[in-house]
DNA sequence: TTGACATCCGTGCGGTTACACGGTAAACAA
DNA sequence: TTGTTTACCGTGTAACCGCACGGATGTCAA
């Protein structure tokens, strides 16, 4: 279904098409915010945050997961490089890569939890 | 596949345990952050909070979508609070809702579109 | 070397999600 | 009233996503 052609308020559909997020920029947010938008990898990188680095298997024992769970996790965040890695023997350490945004880890992980824990009416 | 019981460093795992975020927090975390991973839903908001308010037509028109995209993005906007209508005849305006988190509005939402201009690399 | 362990990789399945289509309700115009 | 416009709703479909499974790789111990 096409949009109308006749807008109701010109001028504001002007200001949106113009301050509006472009098509790219979307698609990037999206990208990261997707990456986010999950409970195992929300919170590895919550944990990474905390505790500078975890092994697969540890970060597993954190959460209450499988492995399997985490590391298919730990896949996505990696090719994202969201996270980095450090094998020590046959054990890889994994932490918050260079690719990690920091203003998100400076200001707004923990203020997104907390608006969200004061916010009890979600689901 | 279950975790080995047998910790590489057992006190960043018990940290990570008790400072990381827990199955709920992740969750309603996790449910606000969906609804933002979505190109439509993300611009829709955006645009929202540029200009106050516009009714499903003008949105559609200044997103360059259709109407049936924008019509069930705000459906789930909506029914998560996230967005308010008023109705003025056959027009429905749309505006970002009480629901809406203001943290994220005055602080997150321009920083995380900027960090992902920032970072190029991304897709 | 042999065996146990930690992790990675490819594949298939089940559940979820975005979207288009058709029909419906309400409001305005003629 | 009739016709047009604006938006909502329910349903079906196609694509995506998380995850478990099996196998492979590399490492340490005996």
């Amino acid at each position: 279904m096409e949009p109308h052609q006749h807008p109701v308020d010109p001028e504001r559909v002007d200001h949106a098409r113009s301050r509006g997020l472009s098509g790219e920029d979307a698609g990037r947010l999206v990208s990261l915010l997707s990456l986010l938008a999950d409970p195992v990898r929300a919170r590895i990188l919550y944990a990474l945050d905390e505790v500078e680095e975890l092994c697969v298997g540890d970060l597993a024992l954190a959460l209450g997961a499988t492995e399997d769970s985490v590391g298919y996790a730990l896949r996505l965040l990696r090719t994202a490089g969201l996270v980095a890695t450090r094998k020590a023997g046959r054990v890889v350490f994994y932490r918050l890569g260079p690719g990690f945004p920091a203003p998100l880890r400076e200001h707004c992980l923990r203020q997104l939890v907390a608006m969200t824990r004061a916010e009890p009416d979600d689901d």
